[in-house]
DNA sequence: CCTTATATTAACATTATTGTTAATTAACGA
DNA sequence: TCGTTAATTAACAATAATGTTAATATAAGG
């Protein structure tokens, strides 16, 4: 998968808190998903195939239930985009670390 | 600028390969550009103002040429949401060492 | 079986994105 | 000033993305 394509994929705002949710609470039925925005479940659904399709996300059936994970790897491949990138961004390490803390905190 | 919005632009395989480009070679003007995909200039210039719109360059103007730049902030933006989620991606640091090797190589 | 729960796919309307060619803006330079 | 260069904006067509409601799978459980 092309790396534009995962970029593409988190380019929405609902996508992008899907996966959000994914990564700090880890695998979450697709239904745990529908409070993550104003929209219909079958608008959610399609969502997730998009994330899905980019190879964001990986799902696993449980009975009725789809169960929806975060992908490590498709994850480092975007660091890993950044990382071959450090010497443009990282050129002032005092903000970087800035930036870092106001993440952490 | 909401992160999304940067992952959206550089959702297109053009602009990321611009986005790309400066990142690598530094400043470009928008003809310098040019052979960055089979697309119009008119279409080239649409994407350089999605990329000026998410933040992700800015421009300076030198006579008649725009010279291109990516802005730093935007990047560190990025590597600072990356970051935020690093006990997720990294959790295998074997695998993401591995990642860096081939992307530094 | 039949009903309920969970989720998706189908069909459709609306809006956004992307590309083209033509026209416009802006600056240089003989 | 006039022609050339560099780049953008305008106008339009074609395609893709997103949302809705209705219909369809699939499994659980009485």
């Amino acid at each position: 998968m092309e790396l534009h394509k995962s970029f593409s994929a988190l380019g929405d705002a609902t996508r992008l808190a899907i996966v959000e949710r994914l990564l700090s609470e880890g695998a979450k039925t697709a239904g745990d998903l529908g409070d993550i925005a104003p929209v219909s479940a079958p608008a959610l659904s399609r969502h997730l195939k998009v994330l899905r399709e980019a190879g964001l996300v990986t799902v696993e059936r449980q009975a009725q239930r789809r169960i929806y994970t975060a992908n490590p790897d498709a994850f480092r491949k975007i660091v890993g985009w950044t990382i071959s990138h450090k010497e443009f961004w990282a050129s002032s390490l005092d903000r970087l670390e800035t930036l870092i803390e106001e993440e952490d905190g």
